[in-house]
RNA sequence: GCACGAGUGGCGAAAUAGGUAGACGCAGCGGACUUAAAAUCCGCGGGCCUUUCAACGGGCCAUAUGGGUUCGAGUCCCAUCUCGUGCACCA
C-alpha cells in the first residue's frame, strides 16, 4: 500500500469514517458478555450547524467511549436530537418553512457534521424526539403519571415569557428574564399543567449526598434550588374572630420577640380582617401590589412598603396583642403567605419596624452578652434566649426543639419543613411540541380538569398545519386554530368536546431519552425493560452546567417515577457527571456571529482536519474549564498531528516487519521505557479526566522519539515499531483517524478501537537512575542521579560529597537529615 | 446577604500523597536547511542582583495579599482581597 508522505487529513479521515460505518465498529453489544459502560452526551437541539461547544462535549464523551471499547467493555454510545422546541417554530414564523421541514434539514446537517468529526456513535440507536414513535411515550407517561397523582392542572400567576409567547417554568426564569431568549418574564393568570415534582423534593435532596461523582457546583446548585428549610407553623389567633393566622418561621426561638404579624397582600384573610377605618388605605395597597409583577416587587431592593389592617392577633407564647400588617415583601406562595415579624432578629423586619415605628424587642443575646440598647441593627445569629421568662438561658437550638414540641402538644402549630422548589409547570402555548392527550367536555367535565385519552388512542399526533395561517405569534396556542384537531368527541360521553391545545415543555422529552436509546424501535412501551436493566444507569454523562437546575433536576425526578412504575431499578439516572466548560471566542466573549468571533467547526475541519480540532478542544484546557478559541493554538495541535505522521512515515518501511523477543537494551531499551511511560501517563490521565495532560504526555513521548537515534539494529527497529504501535493506540481516543492510518500502515489488522488498550509494565516505567534533590535548610543546592536501589546512607554520603552542598554545610552542624526515598535529601543545619 | 468554585510567566496551562514551581503547547528569540521565503528540524526561554568581553557560574525573590503549621507549602490552617457561578425581600 502506498503511504502518503504528507499529512493530508481530509481524504484520510473520510476513508476511516466510511470504514467505521461499514464495519459498524461502534455498535452496541459488540462485547455483549463483558462489563457494560454507558457513555452519553446531552442530546443537542439541532440548530443548523455544530458549534465549538458541541465539538467539545462530544469530543470529551468520545474519548471515554473509545477508551472503554479498547478496555474490552460493552460500550453504548448513542446520539440523537432534541428536535422539538421554539427556534424551529420561530424560524417558521419568520420564513414560512414548516418546523418539521426545518428540523429534518437541521438534523441531517448535524448528523453529517458529527460524522465528519469522527465521533464513535452507534447510529442505529439514533433518536428524534419530534417523531411520533418517540413523543407518543411522553403522552403515555403523562397518562400514567396522572393516575399516580403526579400530573395536575392548576390556575396560578404564571411566568409568561414575552419573547417566546408562552408560559415557562420557574426553573427557566433567570432574574426576571427568560433563560432561553432573555426577554422579560411577566406574571399572567393562567391555567396550566404541572408535574408534582415537589413530592420528591426531599428524596431528590437526600440522594445528592450519594452522587459522589457529580461536580460539587451542580450538587450545590440543586441543593439551593430545592431550598429546604426546617421550621414551624404557628397559629396566631385573630382578635374578635374565629380565624387564626398560620405563619411559617425558621426561627421559632425568636417568637417572644414577635411584635407584629405581616401578611402578603394576596392573603385570603385580608378582606375579613381589615377594619373600617383602614379599609380604603388597605384596598389601595392591595391594588397597587396586584398591579406590580413579581419581578417589580422583588426588584426594588430594600424598598419595603406596608399598611396596617386595623386588626390584631395574639402571640400564643406570651398572649400579647400585636397588630396585623400587610407588606409587599411577603410572598403569597412561599410558606403560608404570612410571617411573624421579629425586628430585633431579622434584617427585613428591623428595617420595616423602624420605617413604621413598630416596637423592637430583643430576645436573643449573643453568647458574649447583651448588646447595647437600642439595637443598631438586627442580631440574626443563633444565641442565648433573654427576656423570655422560663426560657431565659436556653440556646436557640434548644428553644426551637422544646417550643416545637410544646406547640404540637397544645395544638397551636407543628414543626415542618418547607421547600423553595415549586411544581414543574410544563404547558406551553406553542405548536412544536408533544400534544397533551387530554380532552375537555362541558358535560362530563364542567371544571375542565381534563379527561384523559385511553392509552390505545395514542399517539395523539401533532396535526399537519398550514404554516402561514396557523403559526402566528399572537400568544394564542397555535393548535387552537386547527379545528380538525380541536374538535373531537368526548372519550366518555361521545358528545362534542375540545382537545387541550397546549403542548409539553421540551424538557419532558429529555427526561427519559437515555433509556429509549437502548431500544429505539420498541413499540410495546417507552423502552425494553431488560435492556434498561442491563445498561442503566448511565455511567458517564457529559453536558453543560447550565442545566444544573433544569434538565439535570427534571430527569432525576423522572427516573424516580420510572422506578415506581417498575421500568427501571435505579434511583438515579447517572453515576458520573462531567460538566464541560464553554468555548468562547478568541476575544473571551461568547462565540457569536454578532461579535464576529464565531468559528464554524466545518471550516476548521476543512483546514486542519477533525483530528487536529479534537486535539485542540481537548488540549487547550481541562474539560470542566471555560476556554477561548485560539487560531494559533490550533496550529500547534495540527503541528503535533503532522509530526506524528511524519515520524511514522520516516520509520515505517524500516521497522514494519521488525521482530524481537529478547530483553531490550541500550538505545532500544530507552525507547521501550519511554513508551511504557507514555502508556502509563495517558491511561492515568484519561481516568482522572485530565485530557490536556494526556495529550501533553504524548507530545513529550513524540519529542523523545524524534531525539532517539535512527534505528539500525533489528532490536532498535522492533523498539521503534513498538513505540509507533503503542502511540497509535493511546492516541485513538483523541485523534482516531490518524491512529488508524498508522495502525494500518504498520500492517496491523482492523482498527485501533477494536484492539486492546496497551498495558504498561511498572518496571519499565522506571528509569535506571533516579534523580535526587539535595536541599540545605529547604533550599535546593544540588541534584544527583543515583541507582534506584541506593539506600539512605549512600544517598546522604553522595549528597554531602557534592561541592555545592559541602560549601553550604561548611562550619555548621547538621541537626537533622530528612530523607525521602527516590525524591530528596534535606540537611537541616544551624 | 448565603452557598460553591477559582486566582501560578507575555498567553493556554502543569505539578496524582506536603518534596526540583512553570511539564506540554502558543507567541517570541537564536541557529540549521534554502538563492529567498514558507514549511521543517535543533536550541533558548519567570523576575531582580552579581561576576564576565562573552560563556560557565553564584545569590536573592517569586504561585492574589497578610499571618501560621512544617526540615520543607502552589498544595494544609486562619484572616483579607479580586473574579466567576448558583440562590435570594424565601420568613
Amino acid at each position: 500500500m502506498a503511504i502518503n508522505e504528507h499529512y493530508e487529513p481530509s481524504a484520510m479521515e473520510q476513508k476511516w469514517q466510511k470504514r467505521w460505518a461499514e464495519k459498524q465498529v461502534f455498535r452496541m453489544s459488540r462485547h455483549a458478555h463483558k462489563e457494560k459502560k454507558y457513555v452519553l452526551e446531552m442530546l443537542p437541539y439541532p440548530s443548523g450547524h455544530l458549534h465549538m461547544g458541541h465539538v467539545r462535549v462530544y469530543a470529551i464523551g468520545d474519548v471515554y467511549a473509545r477508551y472503554y471499547w479498547m478496555r474490552g467493555m460493552d460500550v453504548v454510545h448513542p446520539m440523537g436530537f432534541d428536535a422539538f422546541g421554539l427556534p424551529a417554530e420561530n424560524a417558521a414564523i419568520k420564513d414560512g418553512v414548516h418546523p418539521a421541514t426545518r428540523t429534518a434539514e437541521n438534523v441531517a446537517s448535524f448528523r453529517k457534521e458529527m460524522m465528519a468529526m469522527g465521533y464513535a456513535y452507534d447510529w442505529a440507536l439514533e433518536l428524534d424526539t419530534s417523531q411520533a414513535e418517540y413523543y407518543r411515550w411522553n403522552q403515555w407517561f403523562f397518562l400514567h403519571m396522572r393516575k399516580m397523582g403526579l400530573v395536575y392542572r392548576r390556575t396560578a400567576k404564571l411566568n409568561w415569557c414575552t419573547g417566546c409567547l408562552t408560559v415557562i417554568a420557574n426553573e427557566q426564569v433567570v432574574e426576571g428574564h427568560c433563560e432561553r431568549c432573555d426577554s422579560a418574564v411577566v406574571d399572567k393568570d393562567m391555567r396550566e399543567w404541572a408535574f408534582r415534582i415537589t413530592r420528591y423534593s426531599q428524596a431528590l435532596l437526600d440522594a445528592l449526598d450519594g452522587l459522589s461523582e457529580w461536580p460539587e457546583r451542580i450538587l450545590t446548585a440543586q441543593r439551593n434550588w430545592i431550598g429546604r428549610s426546617e421550621g414551624a407553623l404557628v397559629d396566631f389567633a385573630v382578635e374578635g374572630s374565629q380565624q387564626s393566622i398560620r405563619v411559617f418561621t425558621t426561627r421559632l426561638d425568636t417568637i417572644r420577640g414577635c411584635t407584629y404579624v405581616v401578611l402578603a397582600p394576596e392573603h385570603p384573610f385580608v378582606g375579613d380582617l381589615v377594619k373600617e377605618a383602614q379599609a380604603k388605605e388597605v384596598a389601595a395597597f392591595v391594588e397597587k401590589a396586584a398591579k406590580q409583577s413579581k419581578v417589580e416587587r422583588t426588584d426594588e431592593k430594600g424598598v419595603k412598603e406596608g399598611v396596617f389592617t386595623g386588626a390584631y392577633a395574639v402571640n400564643p407564647f406570651n398572649k400579647e396583642r400585636i397588630p396585623i400588617w400587610l407588606a409587599n415583601f411577603v410572598l403569597a406562595d412561599y410558606g403560608t403567605g404570612a410571617v411573624m415579624s421579629v425586628p430585633a432578629h431579622d434584617f427585613r423586619d428591623f428595617a420595616f419596624a423602624q420605617q413604621y415605628g413598630l416596637p423592637i424587642r430583643t430576645v436573643i443575646h449573643p453568647p458574649q452578652g447583651a448588646p447595647p440598647e437600642p439595637l443598631q441593627e438586627a442580631f440574626v445569629d443563633d444565641g442565648v434566649l433573654a427576656n423570655s421568662e422560663e426560657a431565659d438561658g436556653w440556646t436557640s437550638a434548644e428553644a426551637r426543639q422544646r417550643w416545637g414540641l410544646w406547640l404540637e402538644e397544645q395544638g397551636l402549630g407543628e414543626r415542618t419543613v418547607n421547600y423553595r422548589q415549586r411544581d414543574w409547570g410544563f404547558s406551553r402555548q406553542r405548536y412544536w411540541g408533544t400534544p397533551i392527550p387530554v380532552v375537555y367536555c362541558k358535560r362530563c367535565d364542567p371544571q375542565e380538569e381534563g379527561i384523559d385519552l385511553e392509552a390505545s388512542q395514542l399517539p395523539l399526533l401533532l396535526p399537519p398545519i398550514d404554516t402561514q395561517a396557523v403559526i402566528q405569534g399572537h400568544g394564542e396556542p397555535p393548535l387552537a386554530k386547527v379545528p380538525s384537531f380541536v374538535n373531537t368527541p368526548c372519550p366518555q360521553c361521545g358528545g362534542p368536546a375540545r382537545r387541550e391545545v397546549d403542548t409539553m415543555d421540551t424538557f419532558v422529552d429529555s427526561c427519559w431519552y437515555y433509556a429509549r436509546y437502548l431500544s429505539p424501535q420498541f413499540e410495546e412501551g417507552p423502552f425494553e425493560v431488560d435492556k434498561a436493566r442491563r445498561y442503566l444507569p448511565v455511567d458517564i454523562y457529559v453536558g453543560g452546567p447550565e442545566h444544573a437546575t433544569m434538565h439535570l433536576l427534571y430527569f432525576r425526578f423522572w427516573c424516580r417515577v420510572m422506578k415506581q412504575m417498575g421500568l427501571v431499578d435505579m434511583d438515579e439516572p447517572v453515576k458520573r457527571l462531567i460538566t464541560q466548560g464553554i468555548v468562547n471566542g478568541s476575544d473571551g466573549r461568547k462565540m457569536s456571529k454578532r461579535w464576529g468571533n464565531f468559528v464554524p467547526p466545518l471550516e476548521i475541519i476543512g483546514k486542519y482536519g477533525a483530528d487536529s480540532l479534537r486535539l485542540f478542544v481537548l488540549f487547550a484546557a481541562p474539560p470542566e474549564r471555560d476556554m477561548n478559541w485560539n487560531d494559533e493554538q490550533i496550529e500547534g495541535t495540527f503541528r503535533f498531528a503532522k509530526r506524528v505522521w511524519a515520524l511514522a512515515v520516516a520509520h515505517l518501511e524500516n521497522v514494519k516487519s521488525a521482530q524481537w523477543t529478547q530483553p531490550f537494551e541500550g538505545a532500544a531499551l530507552e525507547v521501550v521505557r519511554a513508551t511504557h511511560k507514555c502508556i502509563k501517563h495517558v491511561t492515568q490521565a484519561i481516568e482522572r479526566l485530565s485530557f490536556n495532560t494526556a495529550i501533553a504526555g504524548m507530545m513529550s513521548f513524540l519529542n523523545t522519539l524524534y531525539a532517539a537515534p535512527p534505528p539500525t539494529t533489528e532490536q532498535e527497529k522492533a523498539a521503534m515499531r513498538f513505540a509507533l504501535k503503542s502511540l497509535a493506540l493511546v492516541l485513538t481516543p483523541f485523534a482516531p483517524h490518524l491512529s488508524d492510518e498508522i495502525w494500518e500502515a504498520l500492517g496491523e489488522q482492523g482498527c485501533t478501537v477494536e484492539a486492546p488498550w496497551p498495558d504498561f509494565e511498572e518496571a519499565l516505567v522506571e528509569d535506571a537512575l533516579v534523580s535526587y534533590v539535595v536541599q540545605v535548610n529547604g533550599k535546593l543546592r544540588a541534584e544527583l542521579h543515583l541507582p534506584l536501589d541506593a539506600g539512605e546512607e549512600a544517598v546522604c554520603e553522595a549528597a554531602k560529597a557534592e561541592p555545592k552542598v559541602a560549601a553550604h554545610l561548611k562550619g555548621k552542624t547538621v541537626k537533622k537529615c530528612v530523607f525521602v526515598p527516590r525524591r530528596l535529601v534535606n540537611f537541616v543545619v544551624a
